[in-house]
DNA sequence: CTAGGGTTAG
């Protein structure tokens, strides 16, 4: 073989991973095969690097395993095989041969391959011990190393230690800059992020894309759709690629912001992004929680490759809306097209059932989930499975798997039980509950609420005392209720017994008329059994401390009639004010789409899609 | 051959 040929074949063989194209490589490597040049120079550690970037870590293997004197390049390539090949373990548990059966000591690349696997498995403690060896070895100012660990103690969520690393530091290139930002936005230090942002010498879009979604991702969404809206006026920063917009797209859809949605999608189309696979999952998801079903349908349409996370964002969108039946048959839909659900999907379905009163089918799920599938199922997934046995009155059953499950139950368990027990009629149970309930000290006021109602229906009102003496001594809540209303463009928030001057007469007054209506078909207000002995007027102010009642009142007054209101609230909805807006559907026969923390209510023609209480 | 940024539940 000559020069000339070895040089070319290498070139195309490096130019095959740079466009992770496998089928010119194969060909290229059975050609070195034939011509007995397999582990001449660098061929071998190239196909390593050719195989894992085409994703086919096994022959990546193979070709590792048949090289007679491996190098540190090998094990770095090997390594970062691995890592590619999202197998973070096998990483770890190759890299002791590296010197036990071929008696070397990693280097800068091995070192940095090493963090990484740490990193994506959460793993501290390995990751500090590959940090000392990292100090004592003689490569130990490398940046690149450095950066690494940056992430990995970030991801870890041990910041400090991250920042004392990012600044032993000489010369941060912007990649360090990144982890750091990242780093603080993922953890919720958001000032701390943007700071760092702002210092930063030469911004860029990746390091405005680590912050953004950090932002998102720490539940941020107002802040980091103002940051979007900076970046785009912030000089010589030009959008060349569609990251950013997927966590635009997120933080409009976690708002229910359908107007700001449309928006962050029409510029994805003048930027030519649509076709991007991310996008058009995240405007899936944002049509579904903007209540706007038919345009996430066509979204999930357009979609040329769809993914798990494609169907699963509209399984669990449909589900949401109330449609468990086209919920289930999307799911078959997915499994013909040859695609694997995963835990989300899985609880998308079982809320599905849930709601519609599919025991047996949520059954079957929740067991294939395990079986078929090999997911173990998470508190949420228990949950999920209580809600369903529980909502159609198999109190004992869930009781039962309540004891069996392995988690410590949480608050929203006991209160799924708890809201069941009392729908039941089962008070024995619903008592029991709410002990459980209380010994947890849940952080929800709800929860006591919930509680309390429990005594009250039960006709304890010295537990009720205790429990309202609790509520007071409670320290101060972190967030007052609040809800808003979006009408078009137009939006409106309400805090809980909070209204803007100019709205408080004509708005309490609808809500005093709606009640009067109500009353006459037989409405007595949840809240006014916790409040048992206070007046008649006490307990008329405590019905309009609820923000979605303010918020509804205020839809009403200014939509045309038979519009659909959308509400959207920041805490799950409770039963009364879910009685309340079934009958205010009813009496004034218009749609009202209501998004609480954890679901939507349909109210029409004086039902709930969501299946009934809450 | 090594390091940083994206979507789905809660």
């Amino acid at each position: 073989m000559t020069a000339f040929s070895y040089t070319h074949l290498l070139r195309h063989i490096q130019a095959c991973a740079k466009h992770r194209t496998i089928f010119p490589g194969k060909k290229l490597h059975a050609h070195i095969v034939k011509s007995g040049a397999e582990q001449c120079g660098a061929f071998p550690n190239t196909l390593i690097d050719l195989y894992a970037k085409c994703g086919l870590v096994r022959c990546a293997r193979k070709v590792f395993d048949k090289i007679p004197q491996r190098d540190h390049v090998s094990w770095a390539s090997i390594l970062s095989a691995y890592n590619q090949s999202m197998l973070p373990n096998r990483t770890l548990g190759l890299f002791p041969d590296m010197y036990t059966v071929d008696h070397l000591l990693p280097d800068e690349f091995v070192l940095a391959t090493l963090v990484k696997a740490c990193a994506s498995l959460g793993n501290v403690r390995l990751g500090k011990q590959v940090h000392g060896r990292f100090i004592v070895s003689k490569f130990n100012e490398d940046y690149v190393v450095k950066s690494s660990l940056v992430d990995m103690y970030s991801k870890c969520e041990l910041i400090g230690d991250a920042r004392v690393v990012f600044e032993s530091v000489l010369l941060k290139n912007y990649v360090c800059w990144t982890a750091m930002i990242s780093g603080y936005a993922r953890n919720g230090k958001i000032d701390e992020a943007t700071k760092l942002l702002r210092r930063m010498p030469l911004k860029n879009l990746f390091s405005w894309t680590a912050l953004i979604s950090g932002v998102v991702q720490s539940g941020c969404n107002v802040d980091a759709m103002r940051l979007f809206v900076e970046m785009r006026r912030e000089e010589g920063i030009r959008i060349e690629d569609p990251f950013v917009l997927s966590s635009a797209v997120a933080a409009s859809a976690n708002l229910a912001a359908l107007e700001l949605g449309k928006q962050v999608h029409c510029f994805v189309i003048v930027l030519g992004y649509v076709a991007s696979l991310f996008v058009g999952n995240a405007l899936v998801d944002m049509y579904a929680k903007c209540s706007d079903i038919l345009a996430a349908r066509s979204v999930f349409d357009s979609i040329w490759i769809k993914d798990v996370v494609s169907w699963t964002s509209i399984i669990v969108g449909v589900a949401q809306h109330g449609q468990a039946e086209e919920a289930l048959s999307m799911f078959d839909e997915m499994l013909s097209k040859g695609l694997k659900p995963n835990e989300v999907t899985f609880v998308g379905l079982i809320y599905a059932c849930s709601h519609a009163g599919l025991v047996a089918k949520g059954r079957e799920l929740f067991n294939s989930m395990i079986e078929d599938y090999h997911i173990m199922p998470s508190l949420q997934h228990y949950t999920c499975f209580l809600d369903l046995l529980s909502r159609s009155g198999l109190l004992t059953d869930a009781y039962e798997v309540v004891k069996t499950m392995p988690f410590e139950p949480d608050e929203p368990t006991w209160a799924a039980l708890l809201s069941a027990s009392k729908l039941h009629k089962k008070t024995q149970l619903a008592i029991k509950m709410a002990n459980h309930l209380l010994s947890i000290k849940p952080q929800d006021p709800s929860s006591y609420i919930l509680i309390s109602n429990t005594y009250a229906a039960a006709g304890m009102w010295d537990e009720v005392s205790k429990v309202r003496k609790m509520m007071a001594t409670m320290a101060v809540r972190k967030e007052p209720g609040y809800s808003w209303v979006n009408l078009g463009k137009e939006s409106q928030t309400f805090y809980a017994g909070e209204i803007p001057n100019h709205l408080k007469q004509p708005v309490l007054m609808l809500i005093e008329e709606l009640i009067v209506e109500m009353k006459k078909r037989g409405y007595v207000p949840d809240t006014s059994s916790v409040l048992h002995d206070l007046d008649n007027q006490e307990k008329e102010q405590q019905l309009f401390q609820h923000s979605e009642r303010l918020a509804v009142a205020y839809g009403l007054l200014k939509s045309i009639s038979g519009t659909t209101i959308r509400i959207v609230k920041n805490l799950r909805i409770c039963g009364d004010c879910h009685t309340f807006l079934t009958l205010v559907g009813r009496i004034t026969h218009r749609e009202i789409i209501v998004r609480d923390s954890t679901r939507y209510h349909h109210f029409k023609d004086g039902s709930c899609s969501c299946g009934g209480f809450w």
